[in-house]
DNA sequence: GAGTGGTCTAGACCACCAG
DNA sequence: TGGTGGTCTAGACCACTCA
Protein backbone atom coordinates (compact mmCIF):
# COMPACT_ATOMS: atom_id res chain seq x y z
CA UNK A 1 0.00 0.00 0.00
CA UNK A 2 0.71 4.01 -0.12
CA UNK A 3 4.17 3.17 -1.60
CA UNK A 4 3.69 5.82 -3.99
CA UNK A 5 5.91 8.49 -1.86
CA UNK A 6 3.30 10.79 -0.63
CA UNK A 7 1.63 11.18 2.91
CA UNK A 8 -1.38 9.71 3.13
CA UNK A 9 -4.01 10.50 5.98
CA UNK A 10 -3.98 7.16 7.56
CA UNK A 11 0.01 7.58 7.66
CA UNK A 12 -0.71 10.68 9.48
CA UNK A 13 -3.28 9.18 11.69
CA UNK A 14 -1.07 5.99 12.51
CA UNK A 15 1.65 8.21 13.61
CA UNK A 16 -0.25 10.51 15.87
CA UNK A 17 -2.15 7.65 17.48
CA UNK A 18 1.53 6.23 18.31
CA UNK A 19 2.86 9.24 19.72
CA UNK A 20 -0.31 9.54 22.20
CA UNK A 21 -0.34 5.97 23.10
CA UNK A 22 3.97 6.02 23.71
CA UNK A 23 3.53 9.16 26.11
CA UNK A 24 4.80 11.77 23.52
CA UNK A 25 1.97 13.55 23.73
CA UNK A 26 0.39 12.82 27.22
CA UNK A 27 -3.30 13.21 27.81
CA UNK A 28 -4.44 16.81 27.65
CA UNK A 29 -1.47 17.52 25.01
CA UNK A 30 -2.05 20.76 22.70
CA UNK A 31 -0.99 19.53 18.96
CA UNK A 32 0.51 21.63 16.94
CA UNK A 33 -1.77 22.75 14.27
CA UNK A 34 -3.04 21.32 10.70
CA UNK A 35 -0.59 23.90 8.75
CA UNK A 36 2.67 22.52 11.05
CA UNK A 37 1.57 19.07 10.93
CA UNK A 38 1.18 19.33 7.48
CA UNK A 39 5.02 21.04 6.82
CA UNK A 40 6.51 18.61 9.54
CA UNK A 41 4.80 15.48 7.26
CA UNK A 42 5.21 17.12 3.96
CA UNK A 43 1.94 16.71 2.95
CA UNK A 44 -1.29 18.93 2.43
CA UNK A 45 -3.32 20.38 4.83
CA UNK A 46 -6.53 18.33 3.54
CA UNK A 47 -4.64 15.38 4.39
CA UNK A 48 -3.84 16.22 8.18
CA UNK A 49 -7.63 17.79 8.07
CA UNK A 50 -8.78 14.06 7.30
CA UNK A 51 -6.68 12.43 9.79
CA UNK A 52 -7.36 14.21 12.79
CA UNK A 53 -10.91 14.36 11.58
CA UNK A 54 -11.41 11.30 11.95
CA UNK A 55 -9.43 10.98 15.46
CA UNK A 56 -12.26 13.19 16.73
CA UNK A 57 -14.95 11.09 15.49
CA UNK A 58 -13.90 8.24 17.62
CA UNK A 59 -13.15 10.65 20.32
CA UNK A 60 -9.28 10.34 20.60
CA UNK A 61 -8.98 14.08 20.15
CA UNK A 62 -11.11 17.11 20.64
CA UNK A 63 -10.88 19.66 18.16
CA UNK A 64 -12.48 22.92 18.80
CA UNK A 65 -11.51 26.34 16.51
CA UNK A 66 -9.52 28.88 17.72
CA UNK A 67 -8.45 26.60 20.72
CA UNK A 68 -6.48 24.22 18.58
CA UNK A 69 -6.76 20.50 18.82
CA UNK A 70 -6.09 18.47 22.23
CA UNK A 71 -5.56 14.81 22.74
CA UNK A 72 -8.50 13.90 25.13
CA UNK A 73 -8.41 13.18 28.75
CA UNK A 74 -11.33 11.20 29.05
CA UNK A 75 -11.82 9.00 26.01
CA UNK A 76 -14.95 8.23 25.57
CA UNK A 77 -14.77 5.05 24.37
CA UNK A 78 -17.98 3.15 22.75
CA UNK A 79 -18.99 0.42 21.90
CA UNK A 80 -20.73 -0.78 18.85
CA UNK A 81 -23.46 -3.18 19.28
CA UNK A 82 -24.69 -4.76 16.43
CA UNK A 83 -28.43 -4.92 15.44
CA UNK A 84 -28.49 -9.04 14.02
CA UNK A 85 -31.72 -9.85 12.71
CA UNK A 86 -32.08 -13.07 15.29
CA UNK A 87 -31.59 -15.92 12.51
CA UNK A 88 -27.80 -14.65 11.93
CA UNK A 89 -26.86 -14.80 15.52
CA UNK A 90 -28.34 -18.14 15.97
CA UNK A 91 -26.22 -19.22 12.53
CA UNK A 92 -23.19 -17.44 13.22
CA UNK A 93 -23.02 -20.30 16.50
CA UNK A 94 -23.07 -23.13 14.07
CA UNK A 95 -27.25 -23.66 15.33
CA UNK A 96 -30.06 -24.89 13.42
CA UNK A 97 -32.68 -21.76 13.60
CA UNK A 98 -36.28 -22.75 14.24
CA UNK A 99 -39.07 -20.02 14.09
CA UNK A 100 -42.36 -20.09 15.75
CA UNK A 101 -45.63 -18.10 15.68
CA UNK A 102 -47.08 -17.97 19.05
CA UNK A 103 -49.54 -15.33 18.80
CA UNK A 104 -51.40 -12.76 17.16
CA UNK A 105 -54.02 -10.34 17.21
CA UNK A 106 -55.33 -7.03 16.04
CA UNK A 107 -55.90 -4.92 19.04
CA UNK A 108 -56.25 -2.02 20.62
CA UNK A 109 -52.67 -0.28 21.81
CA UNK A 110 -51.49 -1.00 25.68
CA UNK A 111 -52.22 2.39 27.74
CA UNK A 112 -48.44 2.32 28.86
CA UNK A 113 -47.30 2.03 25.45
CA UNK A 114 -49.41 4.65 24.21
CA UNK A 115 -47.81 6.26 26.91
CA UNK A 116 -44.76 5.89 25.54
CA UNK A 117 -45.11 6.15 21.92
CA UNK A 118 -47.59 9.17 21.93
CA UNK A 119 -50.27 7.68 20.21
CA UNK A 120 -53.63 7.38 20.88
CA UNK A 121 -55.27 4.48 23.53
CA UNK A 122 -57.57 3.73 20.84
CA UNK A 123 -54.93 2.81 18.30
CA UNK A 124 -54.69 -0.10 16.67
CA UNK A 125 -51.48 -2.31 17.06
CA UNK A 126 -50.51 -5.74 15.75
CA UNK A 127 -49.73 -7.64 18.75
CA UNK A 128 -47.50 -10.91 18.36
CA UNK A 129 -45.82 -13.43 20.36
CA UNK A 130 -42.66 -14.92 18.42
CA UNK A 131 -40.28 -17.96 19.88
CA UNK A 132 -37.09 -18.11 18.59
CA UNK A 133 -34.77 -21.80 18.59
CA UNK A 134 -31.09 -22.93 18.56
CA UNK A 135 -31.05 -26.52 17.91
CA UNK A 136 -34.27 -26.93 19.07
CA UNK A 137 -33.90 -24.97 22.58
CA UNK A 138 -34.91 -22.03 23.50
CA UNK A 139 -32.65 -19.34 22.76
CA UNK A 140 -35.18 -15.76 22.53
CA UNK A 141 -38.69 -14.65 23.36
CA UNK A 142 -40.03 -12.03 21.10
CA UNK A 143 -43.29 -9.96 22.10
CA UNK A 144 -43.82 -7.25 19.48
CA UNK A 145 -46.34 -4.41 19.21
CA UNK A 146 -46.35 -2.95 15.41
CA UNK A 147 -48.15 0.15 14.87
CA UNK A 148 -50.32 -1.02 11.98
CA UNK A 149 -50.87 3.09 10.59
CA UNK A 150 -47.14 3.19 9.60
CA UNK A 151 -46.99 -0.50 8.25
CA UNK A 152 -50.26 -1.47 6.88
CA UNK A 153 -48.74 -4.16 4.64
CA UNK A 154 -48.48 -6.37 7.93
CA UNK A 155 -52.18 -7.17 7.93
CA UNK A 156 -51.24 -9.03 4.51
CA UNK A 157 -47.77 -10.52 5.69
CA UNK A 158 -47.35 -14.41 6.26
CA UNK A 159 -45.58 -14.42 9.62
CA UNK A 160 -45.89 -17.70 9.81
CA UNK A 161 -42.78 -18.69 7.81
CA UNK A 162 -40.93 -15.31 8.32
CA UNK A 163 -40.80 -13.52 11.71
CA UNK A 164 -41.77 -10.08 12.06
CA UNK A 165 -37.96 -9.64 12.71
CA UNK A 166 -36.88 -9.76 9.23
CA UNK A 167 -40.05 -9.34 7.82
CA UNK A 168 -40.23 -5.67 8.93
CA UNK A 169 -36.33 -5.18 8.66
CA UNK A 170 -36.45 -5.98 5.22
CA UNK A 171 -39.65 -4.06 4.34
CA UNK A 172 -39.50 -0.96 6.29
CA UNK A 173 -36.64 0.66 7.04
CA UNK A 174 -36.87 2.71 9.80
CA UNK A 175 -34.45 5.76 10.83
CA UNK A 176 -34.41 5.64 14.64
CA UNK A 177 -34.14 3.67 17.24
CA UNK A 178 -33.79 3.29 20.77
CA UNK A 179 -32.66 0.57 23.17
CA UNK A 180 -32.78 -0.76 26.64
CA UNK A 181 -31.14 -3.42 27.96
CA UNK A 182 -32.40 -5.00 32.01
CA UNK A 183 -31.89 -7.79 33.42
CA UNK A 184 -35.67 -9.02 35.07
CA UNK A 185 -37.04 -12.42 36.62
CA UNK A 186 -39.05 -14.78 34.44
CA UNK A 187 -42.87 -14.32 34.67
CA UNK A 188 -45.10 -16.75 33.72
CA UNK A 189 -44.93 -16.65 29.94
CA UNK A 190 -41.34 -17.06 30.04
CA UNK A 191 -40.66 -19.16 32.32
CA UNK A 192 -42.58 -21.33 30.05
CA UNK A 193 -41.13 -20.16 26.76
CA UNK A 194 -38.18 -20.58 27.97
CA UNK A 195 -38.31 -23.05 29.93
CA UNK A 196 -36.92 -22.10 33.32
CA UNK A 197 -38.17 -22.04 36.94
CA UNK A 198 -39.94 -18.68 37.24
CA UNK A 199 -38.25 -16.05 38.97
CA UNK A 200 -34.63 -17.19 37.00
CA UNK A 201 -32.89 -13.70 35.92
CA UNK A 202 -32.83 -13.56 32.15
CA UNK A 203 -31.55 -10.54 30.12
CA UNK A 204 -33.52 -8.51 28.18
CA UNK A 205 -33.48 -6.09 25.22
CA UNK A 206 -36.19 -3.57 24.45
CA UNK A 207 -36.05 -1.84 21.36
CA UNK A 208 -38.14 0.99 19.81
CA UNK A 209 -38.15 2.32 15.96
CA UNK A 210 -39.69 5.21 14.23
CA UNK A 211 -39.49 6.24 10.65
CA UNK A 212 -39.11 9.89 10.42
CA UNK A 213 -40.70 10.39 13.61
CA UNK A 214 -43.73 7.79 13.12
CA UNK A 215 -43.36 5.20 15.76
CA UNK A 216 -42.76 1.91 13.63
CA UNK A 217 -42.84 -0.66 16.56
CA UNK A 218 -41.76 -1.56 20.40
CA UNK A 219 -40.31 -4.73 20.82
CA UNK A 220 -39.26 -6.51 23.99
CA UNK A 221 -36.66 -9.74 23.29
CA UNK A 222 -36.10 -11.90 26.29
CA UNK A 223 -32.98 -14.38 25.99
CA UNK A 224 -32.58 -18.17 27.29
CA UNK A 225 -30.80 -18.11 31.15
CA UNK A 226 -27.02 -17.97 30.72
CA UNK A 227 -27.17 -15.78 27.66
CA UNK A 228 -24.28 -13.04 27.29
CA UNK A 229 -24.33 -10.44 24.67
CA UNK A 230 -20.74 -9.35 24.00
CA UNK A 231 -19.40 -6.97 21.99
CA UNK A 232 -15.56 -5.32 21.47
CA UNK A 233 -13.47 -2.09 20.68
CA UNK B 1 -25.80 27.54 8.27
CA UNK B 2 -24.09 26.94 4.53
CA UNK B 3 -25.75 30.32 2.81
CA UNK B 4 -22.72 30.36 0.93
CA UNK B 5 -24.67 29.05 -1.83
CA UNK B 6 -22.51 26.33 -2.47
CA UNK B 7 -23.40 22.95 -2.03
CA UNK B 8 -22.23 21.29 1.27
CA UNK B 9 -21.40 17.59 1.33
CA UNK B 10 -23.89 17.54 4.18
CA UNK B 11 -26.11 18.68 1.15
CA UNK B 12 -25.49 16.41 -1.02
CA UNK B 13 -25.79 13.21 1.81
CA UNK B 14 -29.51 14.28 3.16
CA UNK B 15 -30.39 14.83 -0.60
CA UNK B 16 -29.00 10.85 -1.22
CA UNK B 17 -30.88 10.12 2.46
CA UNK B 18 -34.02 11.31 0.97
CA UNK B 19 -34.24 9.69 -2.06
CA UNK B 20 -33.19 6.43 -0.56
CA UNK B 21 -35.90 6.49 2.08
CA UNK B 22 -38.76 8.27 -0.22
CA UNK B 23 -38.15 5.55 -2.63
CA UNK B 24 -36.88 6.71 -5.43
CA UNK B 25 -33.68 5.09 -5.19
CA UNK B 26 -34.64 1.65 -3.44
CA UNK B 27 -32.72 -1.22 -1.94
CA UNK B 28 -30.43 -2.41 -4.48
CA UNK B 29 -30.16 0.36 -6.70
CA UNK B 30 -27.03 1.53 -8.16
CA UNK B 31 -26.41 5.13 -7.86
CA UNK B 32 -24.76 7.53 -10.39
CA UNK B 33 -21.33 8.01 -10.52
CA UNK B 34 -19.60 10.63 -8.08
CA UNK B 35 -19.08 12.90 -11.23
CA UNK B 36 -22.35 13.11 -12.28
CA UNK B 37 -23.86 13.58 -8.90
CA UNK B 38 -21.47 16.56 -8.60
CA UNK B 39 -22.76 17.81 -12.21
CA UNK B 40 -25.96 17.24 -10.92
CA UNK B 41 -25.46 19.23 -7.43
CA UNK B 42 -22.92 21.87 -9.30
CA UNK B 43 -20.43 20.96 -6.80
CA UNK B 44 -16.97 19.04 -6.97
CA UNK B 45 -16.15 15.63 -6.88
CA UNK B 46 -14.80 15.62 -3.52
CA UNK B 47 -18.17 17.11 -1.80
CA UNK B 48 -20.03 14.21 -3.60
CA UNK B 49 -17.25 12.00 -2.33
CA UNK B 50 -17.15 12.78 0.90
CA UNK B 51 -20.84 12.52 1.36
CA UNK B 52 -21.03 9.15 0.08
CA UNK B 53 -17.80 8.08 1.59
CA UNK B 54 -19.76 9.10 5.46
CA UNK B 55 -22.75 6.90 3.98
CA UNK B 56 -20.45 3.86 3.41
CA UNK B 57 -19.10 4.17 7.02
CA UNK B 58 -22.61 4.38 7.99
CA UNK B 59 -23.58 0.95 6.20
CA UNK B 60 -26.64 3.06 4.40
CA UNK B 61 -24.59 2.55 0.85
CA UNK B 62 -22.01 0.53 -0.41
CA UNK B 63 -19.67 1.26 -2.37
CA UNK B 64 -17.28 -0.88 -4.72
CA UNK B 65 -14.63 0.49 -7.03
CA UNK B 66 -15.44 -0.22 -11.42
CA UNK B 67 -19.23 -1.44 -9.54
CA UNK B 68 -20.39 1.64 -8.20
CA UNK B 69 -22.21 2.56 -5.45
CA UNK B 70 -25.13 0.82 -4.40
CA UNK B 71 -28.01 0.86 -1.87
CA UNK B 72 -27.20 -1.18 1.01
CA UNK B 73 -30.16 -4.18 0.90
CA UNK B 74 -29.38 -4.92 4.66
CA UNK B 75 -28.35 -1.87 6.25
CA UNK B 76 -26.57 -3.13 9.77
CA UNK B 77 -27.15 -0.74 12.47
CA UNK B 78 -25.60 -0.54 14.98
CA UNK B 79 -26.36 1.12 18.34
CA UNK B 80 -23.23 2.70 20.32
CA UNK B 81 -22.89 2.45 23.78
CA UNK B 82 -20.72 4.75 26.21
CA UNK B 83 -18.51 3.33 28.60
CA UNK B 84 -18.88 6.28 30.86
CA UNK B 85 -17.06 7.02 34.44
CA UNK B 86 -19.62 5.95 36.92
CA UNK B 87 -19.39 9.07 38.73
CA UNK B 88 -20.28 10.73 35.91
CA UNK B 89 -23.12 8.57 35.17
CA UNK B 90 -24.42 9.02 38.54
CA UNK B 91 -23.88 12.90 38.38
CA UNK B 92 -26.03 13.27 35.42
CA UNK B 93 -28.57 11.90 36.93
CA UNK B 94 -28.59 14.69 39.38
CA UNK B 95 -27.33 12.24 41.98
CA UNK B 96 -24.80 12.98 44.61
CA UNK B 97 -22.28 10.15 43.82
CA UNK B 98 -20.13 8.70 46.61
CA UNK B 99 -17.54 6.02 46.38
CA UNK B 100 -16.32 3.20 48.91
CA UNK B 101 -13.76 1.06 48.45
CA UNK B 102 -14.62 -2.21 50.25
CA UNK B 103 -11.51 -4.84 49.69
CA UNK B 104 -8.24 -4.92 48.17
CA UNK B 105 -5.52 -7.20 48.40
CA UNK B 106 -2.22 -8.00 46.26
CA UNK B 107 -2.89 -12.00 45.69
CA UNK B 108 -2.61 -14.95 42.84
CA UNK B 109 -4.22 -14.48 39.77
CA UNK B 110 -7.41 -16.85 40.10
CA UNK B 111 -7.37 -19.58 37.75
CA UNK B 112 -10.41 -19.00 35.43
CA UNK B 113 -8.65 -15.52 35.17
CA UNK B 114 -5.52 -16.79 34.47
CA UNK B 115 -6.82 -18.91 31.87
CA UNK B 116 -9.15 -16.06 30.29
CA UNK B 117 -5.81 -13.52 30.07
CA UNK B 118 -4.06 -15.86 28.90
CA UNK B 119 -0.84 -15.34 31.72
CA UNK B 120 0.54 -17.68 34.30
CA UNK B 121 -1.47 -18.75 37.19
CA UNK B 122 1.54 -17.70 39.79
CA UNK B 123 1.04 -14.45 38.35
CA UNK B 124 -0.08 -11.36 40.79
CA UNK B 125 -2.83 -9.24 40.68
CA UNK B 126 -4.57 -6.68 43.08
CA UNK B 127 -7.75 -7.56 43.77
CA UNK B 128 -10.74 -4.92 44.55
CA UNK B 129 -14.32 -4.49 45.54
CA UNK B 130 -15.84 -0.95 45.39
CA UNK B 131 -19.03 0.23 45.94
CA UNK B 132 -20.66 3.33 43.76
CA UNK B 133 -23.61 4.88 45.12
CA UNK B 134 -26.30 7.51 43.96
CA UNK B 135 -27.50 9.65 46.76
CA UNK B 136 -26.26 7.06 49.04
CA UNK B 137 -28.15 3.98 47.82
CA UNK B 138 -26.48 1.69 45.77
CA UNK B 139 -25.49 1.65 42.06
CA UNK B 140 -23.16 -0.26 41.11
CA UNK B 141 -20.61 -2.95 42.64
CA UNK B 142 -17.46 -3.29 40.99
CA UNK B 143 -15.13 -5.99 41.61
CA UNK B 144 -11.92 -5.93 39.67
CA UNK B 145 -8.49 -7.65 39.01
CA UNK B 146 -5.71 -5.04 37.71
CA UNK B 147 -2.76 -7.01 36.36
CA UNK B 148 -0.11 -5.42 38.44
CA UNK B 149 2.72 -6.25 35.67
CA UNK B 150 0.87 -4.15 33.62
CA UNK B 151 0.46 -1.13 35.99
CA UNK B 152 2.87 -1.44 38.61
CA UNK B 153 2.49 2.16 39.81
CA UNK B 154 -1.11 0.88 40.73
CA UNK B 155 0.57 -0.23 43.48
CA UNK B 156 1.44 3.24 44.95
CA UNK B 157 -2.07 4.50 44.38
CA UNK B 158 -4.46 5.90 46.74
CA UNK B 159 -7.74 4.26 45.60
CA UNK B 160 -9.70 5.62 49.15
CA UNK B 161 -10.38 8.45 47.25
CA UNK B 162 -10.32 8.41 43.92
CA UNK B 163 -12.21 4.77 42.83
CA UNK B 164 -9.95 2.97 40.42
CA UNK B 165 -12.21 2.85 37.46
CA UNK B 166 -11.21 6.87 37.29
CA UNK B 167 -7.80 6.18 38.42
CA UNK B 168 -6.83 3.98 35.66
CA UNK B 169 -8.72 5.72 33.15
CA UNK B 170 -7.07 8.75 33.60
CA UNK B 171 -3.32 6.62 33.81
CA UNK B 172 -3.25 4.39 31.24
CA UNK B 173 -4.71 4.55 28.31
CA UNK B 174 -6.25 1.05 26.90
CA UNK B 175 -6.02 0.13 23.15
CA UNK B 176 -8.52 -2.68 22.86
CA UNK B 177 -11.23 -3.71 24.93
CA UNK B 178 -14.23 -6.72 25.27
CA UNK B 179 -17.01 -6.49 26.76
CA UNK B 180 -20.29 -8.83 27.82
CA UNK B 181 -23.12 -8.11 29.84
CA UNK B 182 -25.33 -10.26 31.18
CA UNK B 183 -28.00 -11.08 33.75
CA UNK B 184 -27.51 -12.93 36.78
CA UNK B 185 -28.83 -13.51 40.12
CA UNK B 186 -27.38 -11.57 42.97
CA UNK B 187 -24.88 -14.19 45.28
CA UNK B 188 -24.00 -13.47 49.20
CA UNK B 189 -21.56 -10.74 48.25
CA UNK B 190 -23.75 -8.60 45.77
CA UNK B 191 -26.78 -9.13 48.04
CA UNK B 192 -25.13 -7.43 50.96
CA UNK B 193 -23.92 -4.48 49.01
CA UNK B 194 -26.70 -3.98 46.43
CA UNK B 195 -29.69 -4.20 49.59
CA UNK B 196 -31.26 -7.03 47.73
CA UNK B 197 -32.38 -10.80 48.46
CA UNK B 198 -30.55 -13.18 47.24
CA UNK B 199 -31.37 -14.27 43.89
CA UNK B 200 -32.87 -10.97 42.63
CA UNK B 201 -31.96 -10.14 39.10
CA UNK B 202 -29.30 -7.82 38.32
CA UNK B 203 -27.76 -6.39 35.27
CA UNK B 204 -24.37 -7.25 35.07
CA UNK B 205 -21.29 -5.77 32.62
CA UNK B 206 -17.51 -7.45 32.44
CA UNK B 207 -14.98 -5.49 30.65
CA UNK B 208 -11.34 -6.76 30.22
CA UNK B 209 -9.13 -4.56 28.89
CA UNK B 210 -5.73 -4.58 27.03
CA UNK B 211 -2.85 -2.04 25.82
CA UNK B 212 -1.08 -3.61 23.01
CA UNK B 213 -2.14 -7.28 23.44
CA UNK B 214 -0.90 -7.03 27.42
CA UNK B 215 -3.83 -7.02 29.55
CA UNK B 216 -4.37 -4.60 31.61
CA UNK B 217 -7.63 -5.26 33.85
CA UNK B 218 -10.89 -7.16 34.06
CA UNK B 219 -13.73 -5.80 35.71
CA UNK B 220 -17.10 -7.11 36.67
CA UNK B 221 -19.27 -4.68 37.51
CA UNK B 222 -23.17 -5.41 38.54
CA UNK B 223 -25.70 -2.71 39.24
CA UNK B 224 -28.67 -2.14 41.42
CA UNK B 225 -31.91 -4.25 40.35
CA UNK B 226 -34.07 -2.24 38.06
CA UNK B 227 -31.09 -0.61 36.36
CA UNK B 228 -31.85 -0.02 32.63
CA UNK B 229 -28.57 0.65 30.24
CA UNK B 230 -30.13 2.59 27.48
CA UNK B 231 -28.85 3.93 23.88
CA UNK B 232 -29.88 5.36 20.29
CA UNK B 233 -29.16 5.46 17.05
C1' DG C 1 -9.61 41.09 15.90
C1' DA C 2 -7.00 37.22 14.85
C1' DG C 3 -5.99 32.36 15.00
C1' DT C 4 -7.62 27.80 14.16
C1' DG C 5 -10.33 24.32 12.25
C1' DG C 6 -14.18 23.38 8.51
C1' DT C 7 -15.04 23.01 4.00
C1' DC C 8 -15.11 23.51 -1.10
C1' DT C 9 -12.66 23.51 -5.60
C1' DA C 10 -10.39 21.88 -9.78
C1' DG C 11 -7.23 18.94 -11.16
C1' DA C 12 -4.42 14.97 -10.97
C1' DC C 13 -2.85 10.24 -10.39
C1' DC C 14 -3.57 5.77 -8.51
C1' DA C 15 -5.76 1.12 -7.26
C1' DC C 16 -8.94 -2.01 -7.85
C1' DC C 17 -11.89 -5.02 -10.41
C1' DA C 18 -15.74 -6.50 -13.61
C1' DG C 19 -16.29 -7.57 -18.42
C1' DT D 1 -8.46 -2.69 -20.14
C1' DG D 2 -11.44 0.78 -19.18
C1' DG D 3 -14.48 2.66 -15.63
C1' DT D 4 -15.14 3.78 -10.89
C1' DG D 5 -14.01 5.04 -6.42
C1' DG D 6 -9.78 6.47 -3.27
C1' DT D 7 -6.84 9.87 -2.29
C1' DC D 8 -3.62 13.87 -2.46
C1' DT D 9 -2.66 18.76 -3.67
C1' DA D 10 -2.56 23.79 -3.43
C1' DG D 11 -5.24 27.35 -2.74
C1' DA D 12 -9.16 29.79 -1.15
C1' DC D 13 -12.81 31.47 1.77
C1' DC D 14 -15.67 30.87 5.73
C1' DA D 15 -17.11 30.23 10.73
C1' DC D 16 -16.37 29.84 15.18
C1' DT D 17 -14.39 31.38 19.41
C1' DC D 18 -10.99 33.00 22.48
C1' DA D 19 -8.56 36.85 24.22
Amino acid sequence: MHQSGKTSFQDVRDEVIHRIQSGIWPQGTLLPTEVELAEEFGCARATVNRALRELAENGVVDRKRKSGTRVNTAPVKQAKIEIAIVRHSVEEQNAIYRYALVHKEITAIPPWLAAQLDLPITHKVMYLKCMHYADNRPYQFEERWVNIDAVPTILDADLVETGPNEWLLSVVPFTDAQINFCAVGADADLSEFLSTPTGTPVFQLERTTWLQNKPVTFVRMTYHPGYRMSTSY
